[in-house]
DNA sequence: ACGTCGATCTCGAAC
DNA sequence: GTTCGAGGTCGACGT
């Protein structure tokens, strides 16, 4: 259920956003604002109208009449206050760690409508890195035939993880760095640093292949003067496979 | 001048919406909706009540009751269509470059707020990279006593730019990169990259310093093997001097 | 158009 | 708590 006011005055506006606040509701305030921000930086932004939503969960935004992002805000976790002062309304929010603080002065409010969201569904996002390691463990040949997983993640000293581990048919260490999108040179600096660690501890040849649905021209000289190979794979085909092998385990239950 | 209204039917709101986005407006929607991407990624989200934000600029923001972050959305340049399909009302926003398209369902709508925003209000924001360099470039001696810098920007073949390059007072060259935050190690390898191209230009030699305000761990051994320098400098005092510049430039104009 | 890099990045996971 | 890497990153700037 959602309260909606439309053009009220300051003293009105104020005492109901103090009760949405309390009530930790979701509010939504459209006026003619000023906001200043102080702590990792330091912002002004003049008079103008624009869209201010409050979460529950202290979070907050301020987004102009265009651009995807806001031009200021705060993430969760802030302590939010409302005070008028003469004839404006204040909204203050502040965090700890770090220390800063979001300050916006409404002159006129258009807008205020606030109440409890109900919102229980599922979100799921499709064909991450991740997956795309899923799949290629499903579906080894993916990298090349006779490819064999070794253990899923192996950490590799002072560099962080590799994505995947493995031999290939011919007894070769395999090192695998996967990326969801182009794969740029850092992809191959990156993979070359777990390469030149493993080398010095292991007494066999070992490859570093870079799979990635496509390749940035300024890394096809890197990786060649690094000896990396690239595979080619698209997150739609892992989609598939783990669309298949989940299809697979499930008829398994059926049967 | 806001349009607002709360708990149309759905054909009232398909026909109301249609004409705010004909008209360019900003809209705001409150209601319980489904969602789907389609595009760099894949995701769907089930039944909630949510905040849709659609601006002039064909950006949309679908928000969650809690969380900074828009649970989808889209960058600006999209199309916008709004059709009524049943009980229900669609939203598509399509793009190209990438080809993505996002889909609300709404099959309640509490809230329609639309209208064209006013705003002009500058923004500003202080102690970015930028103005770190233009602290250091007023005041060399942040770096170290006797710098020199040569030319704001020294454009390195393949590689992108360097932040400051100069002469210490021995003579020797000198690439400093700045970071606003503190320096990973990535700030050492971009820095190496550039070392790397004027090594093999230039006959003396060349130093390496890294300016910012704190020194990550794990990028001090990348540093140390690299043999670049660490020079700590922090945001707040680059504002200083930059408001001391500003002072001193605006006495100039009023002496 | 593509590539590179900064960001009040945010977010999550690992240590 | 800090550190580190990923992101449908976005956005800006340069080629």
């Amino acid at each position: 259920m959602l309260n909606i006011r439309s053009n009220l005055t300051m003293s009105e506006a104020a005492e109901l956003l103090e009760g949405a606040f309390r009530a930790r509701n979701l509010v939504i305030i459209v006026g003619n604002c000023r906001v200043e921000y102080e702590g990792r930086a330091s912002s002004t932004l003049e008079w103008g109208e624009r869209v201010t939503v409050i979460k529950k969960d202290g979070s907050i935004l301020v987004h102009r009449p265009t651009g995807y992002e806001p031009v200021n805000w705060q993430p969760p976790k802030c302590v939010i206050a409302v005070n008028q002062v003469d004839a404006t309304v204040l909204i203050t929010a502040s965090r700890a760690n770090p220390r800063e603080t979001l300050t916006i002065e409404f002159k006129q409010i258009s807008l205020t409508a606030f109440g409890s969201l109900s919102d229980t569904g599922e979100f799921a996002l499709y064909v991450t890195e991740a997956q795309m390691k899923q799949a290629i463990l499903a579906a080894p040949s993916l990298v090349e035939e006779g490819f064999k997983p070794l253990e899923e993640e192996k950490h590799v000293e002072d560099t962080g993880f590799t994505d995947i581990y493995g031999v290939d048919k011919t007894g070769f260490l395999v090192v695998i760095e996967i990326k969801r999108n182009a794969a740029t040179k850092d992809a191959a600096t990156q993979l070359y640093g777990y390469l030149e660690k493993i080398r010095t501890r292991v007494d066999r040849p070992v490859r570093g292949i870079v799979v990635a649905p496509d390749l940035r021209k300024s890394a096809q000289p890197v990786l060649q003067s690094m000896k990396i190979e690239f595979v080619k794979l698209d997150p739609e085909k892992c989609f598939k496979i783990l669309k298949s092998t989940k299809d697979m385990k499930l008829s398994q239950f059926i049967s």
